[in-house]
RNA sequence: GGGUCGUUAGCUCAGUUGGUAGAGCGUCUCGUUUACACCGAGAAUGUCGGGGGUUCGAGUCCCUCACGACCCACCA
């Protein structure tokens, strides 16, 4: 066999992926040899997606321990998977449509889905492709995928599971134990998706933005004494008032205000607790009157102090509204654009006077068909609105006024007397959507929440009592510190794509008239909550006391709480006339579920829960979960909160949080910022081997990884250097008559050679084993690169060549068996990590009673295989050829010339070394001849070695001066090492209180130097008297 | 505002219970020897961010300062 120089990873990838799957490597249990499992959950990518290198490094290092285990002989499981990713999936199809022009809202909810899945089935094999690029070895014939049959799955995932099932059944199970309710409550509303999303789902920004103040009016004119005082109690201000100043960076929301609010404490606003001010925004004959009210929240130290309370469009407010019994008056749509619904604004106007002077309540829903948006206004984008109203306040004069050199507006100062309306220049946190990137609004909605108080519970002790280990131990604080201060988890979305929520509403009360006159969406508020239909219907048959129930679909855009087209489908009575009156209505909740509640459920419904199936009893709780730290909170928090809730356990033993990638800068990559390195085109123009390599060397805990192509290269590279190594190994007839090897007996040699480097095999299995089982990849990589290149390939390979060359046949035998067996080692090493290269060398260099994949992994110890006289005796001899090769090379001697060298001064030890090496030790240094002799001449370049000096005869080349330069400073840096030894060992606390081991090695190191030191000395003595 | 982490060779980073600092890349010099130029041989470079402390001994533990990164957070 003639092998090629570099290895054809292009060629080869494919071919070998191929060929494990052909024979069913990679399924559950291949290769088990024992009872032990091991199992572990792919982090499930989007199923529209496409791979970064995050996902790249996640899925190397699963692979990595996968390979390990299996070869190990554990029954073992990598479970592969999609996830629906509901906004993500929704925005892929959305955008497809808007190619075309076409919106969501031009399709029924049915044949919108329709699209989902066949978009679904178009990029499902994208993620699969590129896993099995990198040679992820997932058990494809389990392929899960968290919306697997939902509704419309064309059931083209290979694995049985039947995850939609799975979901319903925790809904419902969690609803009917209290864990999960409905309610109308403050949330994070998405205006571009039209969806309600989670506290985790926004992300906070700093932004320029503006503090606007402005003058709310007393009611009818009534006036107060406004007085600053200093810290002192000196009166810095004194002033008559008829207004109350506010401040607010959101002046739109103006429009909803219920109340001010000041501190109980705060002595200036003491005098008009409880009158009433007026809105200044709005048409005039309709100005809008609400009290002055006291609250805990605002801080008087803050701006004026006083604070307007709008509880429909902010967090805080919400809190002193709930408090304090303050209408809540909803001001936006869906769309995040001010409502256009409802009776005009003076009807609104007065409704809501009526309820600040107390002369009328509001119920929740009642309150939420108010609009207060003045007529002018309605219709208008938030942003727009904002510009208005601002507008319109100042223009009729009702902004806080200051003089244009006022600091606080920021910009460049003006006159001092001139007057503007005060509008600070502040850097605002501003609230965006993580996906849609627009800004966030509160919204006050009906939602589905999980109590997640009620469960956090076991997923905090699980972690605290060690049962679940958070590798590193750092993040766990982020994990304990997340879950104790737990909040509401919303897990409604507004979406189309994703599992819709398995609960039927029905009519307050029964009554024959009103199913035959229609319902509205308001009469229908009675939970029927089950997993399908039928059973929800038996829920209703019973409470209402009918015989039939019929279900009405929604049909085109839904939206719950928020529009007339939902109400008029629920009206729109399909019901035949010759039915009897004897049914009930009931309508699904349209919406479905956060993308999260279905994946927390993750490692339960990928293995066949609530089924009892083998794979739960086999594979669950699962080893080990690989994920990156930003879904610590997403994901991980909450499938241990869910498992738990769901099956009592625990879903995995470890969790291992890695590092997020990065590009050479450091920065994150972005598609925004162009900085993306495609996996797939670094596969391609390095091998997938090279780029795992990189990112399993780099995988030290918790860091960023920053990724450079000419880290990439340098492992390919690495790749290279072993296919060169079997090329050698060919070359010199060690495959020659090899067959059906690979067995993890270990060989026996006698040459030292040969045993140093069974021991050093040996050695790095050890800390291969123990880096992997620590989870500290990068410690392996490097172990074995170092270990490959360092002592395999720059010295075993170096010294066989003269042991073949020696016409010694039982020394050649000897080495080319070590030699089979020692790279037989190194591709059963580094599988794991570079399994393709590896696996193509095993096929190429024997025939194998099993694929590489398969081959049993060693469990050799060093302790029985490291034979200390070989080990010291080989670290002489490489000792020896450094110290050659150094003075040649700082002496300039040419490379080609083969030097004479004079033995000077040996030890014992060193003579036996030498002797028995000497073959070896003259080809690696390029010696031609030893000579023993009492003194060197002149003119000679001074070689000390492990005791021992040797000398360089360059008579006629050597340049004394640089030979003395360089002894010099050799004795330099010595006597600096001694320096530091001999005030250790000269110290009698040291000798007193350092560990015996430690005292004693310090002696060694010592005498080893000052032996060293005498024979520079002596050299430079010697160089003296030349000079 | 709270929290976490980081600051080690020109660059990117290792450095597990404290024992006296390493790798890869880059740089410089030399080079064709039974695999490999995606190679080989050799060389240079660090007051381990600053200061203080504990210790016989600190890159490693403690305190403090500076700078940087990230996460969380409702100041109108």
């Amino acid at each position: 066999m003639a092998m090629d120089k570099t290895f054809d990873a292009a060629e080869a990838e494919a071919r070998l992926y191929a060929a494990w799957v052909e024979a069913g490597a990679f399924k559950a249990g291949a290769n088990a040899s024992r009872a032990e499992t091991f199992s572990v959950l792919i982090p499930p990518p989007n199923v529209t997606g496409a791979l970064h290198m995050g996902h790249a490094f996640n899925n190397t290092l699963q692979d990595i321990l996968t390979r390990w285990h299996r070869m190990r002989g554990f029954d073992t499981l990598w479970q592969p998977g999609t996830d629906h990713a509901g906004i993500a999936t929704q925005m892929v199809v959305e955008r497809e449509l808007a190619k075309t022009n076409r919106r969501r809202t031009d399709f029924s909810r049915d044949e919108f889905l329709e699209l989902v899945w066949e978009q679904k089935k178009r990029s499902r094999g994208n993620i699969r492709g590129q896993l099995e690029r990198l040679g992820a070895s997932c058990d494809w014939d389990r392929e899960a995928f968290t919306m697997a049959g939902a509704p419309g799955d064309p059931g083209d995932t290979p694995g049985g599971q039947n995850f939609h099932d799975a979901v319903i059944r925790v809904f419902v199970d969690m609803y009917e134990k209290g864990l999960i309710y409905r309610g109308k409550r403050l949330v994070n509303w998405d205006p571009h998706f039209e969806t309600a999303i989670s506290d985790l789902e926004v992300e906070n920004a700093e932004v320029d933005g503006h503090m606007w103040h402005f003058k709310y009016p007393l009611a009818g004119g009534a006036t107060y004494t406004y007085v600053e005082k200093d810290a002192d109690g000196n009166v810095t201000l004194e002033e008559e008032r008829d207004y109350i100043s506010i401040a607010t960076t959101r002046p739109e929301t103006m429009l909803g205000d219920g109340a001010v609010a000041v501190q109980p404490s705060d002595e200036r606003y003491a005098p008009i607790v409880g009158q009433l001010c007026e809105i200044p925004v709005g048409p005039k004959e309709h100005r809008r009157l609400i009290p002055i009210i006291t609250d805990p929240y605002p801080d008087p130290e803050f701006g004026s102090g006083a604070v307007k309370i709008t509880g429909a469009h902010d967090f805080n407010d919400y809190e002193v509204a709930k408090r304090g019994g303050i209408p809540m008056y909803r001001l936006m749509d869906t769309k995040g654009a001010m409502r256009d619904d409802g009776a005009p604004y003076a009807e609104a106007a007065e409704i809501a006077l009526a309820v600040a002077r107390g002369e009328r309540e509001l119920g929740e829903a009642e309150c939420d068909t108010v609009n207060l948006v003045p007529d002018d206004l309605r219709g208008l984008d938030r942003f727009e609105a904002r510009k208005r109203v601002v507008e319109q306040i100042t223009g009729e004069g009702l902004a806080v006024m200051t003089t244009a050199d006022d600091p606080r507006l920021g910009g460049k100062p003006g006159d001092a007397d001139q007057t503007v309306p005060l509008v600070e220049a502040k850097k605002i946190m501003q609230p965006f959507g993580d996906r849609s990137k627009v800004v966030i609004e509160p919204m006050l909605t009906d939602q589905w929440f999980v109590d997640a108080e009620k469960i956090v519970g076991p997923a905090i002790e699980g972690v605290e009592n060690g049962s679940t280990r958070i590798l590193p131990e750092q993040d766990k604080k982020v994990y304990f510190n997340w879950l104790r201060e737990i909040e509401p988890w919303c897990i409604s979305r507004q979406l189309w794509w994703g599992h819709q929520i398995p609960v039927w509403y029905g009519p307050e009360s029964y009554s024959k008239e009103l199913m035959r006159k229609g319902l509205s969406s308001d009469d229908l508020t009675v939970p029927f909550c089950a997993p399908t239909f039928e059973q929800a219907a038996e829920l209703a048959r019973k409470h209402y006391g009918v015989s039939e129930v019929v279900e009405y679909f929604e049909n085109g855009a839904a939206f719950w709480n928020s529009d007339d087209e939902y109400h008029s489908r629920l009206t729109r009575s399909d019901v035949p006339d010759d039915r009897s009156d004897d049914f009930v209505m009931l309508a699904r909740d349209p919406d479905v579920l956060d993308t999260w509640f279905s994946s927390g459920l993750w490692p339960i419904g990928t293995l066949g829960w609530p089924e009892d199936t083998e794979a739960m009893q086999k594979y669950f709780p699962t080893s080990v979960l690989i994920t990156g730290f930003d879904i610590i909170f997403f994901w991980v928090a909450r499938m241990m909160m869910m498992q738990y809730a769901v099956v009592g356990q625990k879903p995995f033993d470890t969790v291992y949080v890695h590092a997020l990638v990065r590009d050479e800068k450091g920065k994150k990559m972005s598609k925004s910022l162009g900085n993306v390195l495609d996996p797939l085109d670094l596969v391609d123009e390095f091998g997938a081997d090279a780029v795992r390599f990189t990112l399993t060397s780099m995988a030290a805990m918790g860091r960023d990884l920053k990724l450079s192509t000419q880290r990439i290269a340098g492992y390919r590279n690495f790749g290279t250097k072993l296919w060169n190594a079997f090329r050698f190994a060919e070359m010199n007839g060690v495959f020659a008559d090899r067959r059906c090897t690979g067995s993890v007996q270990v060989v026996y040699a006698d040459h030292t050679v040969n045993k140093w480097i069974i021991g050093e095999t040996a050695r790095v299995r050890e800390e291969v084993d123990t880096a992997l089982g620590a989870y500290r990849f990068n410690d392996a990589a490097n172990a074995l690169y170092a270990f490959v290149w360092g002592k395999v390939c720059d010295w075993y390979l170096e010294f066989s060549k003269p042991l073949f060359a020696s016409g010694d046949k039982a020394v050649a035998d000897e080495t080319r068996a070590t030699m089979a067996w020692v790279l037989d080692q190194c591709l059963v090493l580094l599988h794991p990590i570079m399994p393709f290269i590896t696996e193509e060398l095993w096929g190429a260099s024997a025939e194998r009673a099993k694929m590489l994949i398969h081959a049993d992994w060693p469990d050799y110890q060093a302790a029985d295989l490291v034979d200390e006289s070989a080990e010291s005796e080989m670290r002489w001899v490489i000792a020896m050829i450094e110290a050659v090769r150094s003075v040649r090379g700082e002496m300039n001697v040419p490379a080609a010339l083969k030097v004479d060298l004079l033995q000077v001064e040996l030890d014992a030890a060193g003579e036996a070394a030498w002797s028995r090496n000497s073959a070896l030790i003259q080809r690696l240094a390029r010696i031609e001849s030893v000579t023993v002799t009492d003194a060197a001449p002149k003119g000679a370049a001074t070689i000390t070695v492990p005791g021992g000096t040797y000398a360089l005869p360059l008579a006629d080349i050597i340049d004394v001066t640089a030979e003395k330069a360089r002894l010099e400073k050799s004795l330099q840096k010595l006597s600096k090492e001694l320096g530091g030894l001999r005030g250790r060992l000269g110290n009698p606390k040291f000798i007193d209180s350092a560990p015996e081991d430690v005292v004693e090695e310090t002696r060694t190191l010592a005498a080893e130097k000052e032996a060293e030191e005498v024979r520079l000395k002596t050299a430079l003595a010697r160089l003296a008297e030349v000079a």
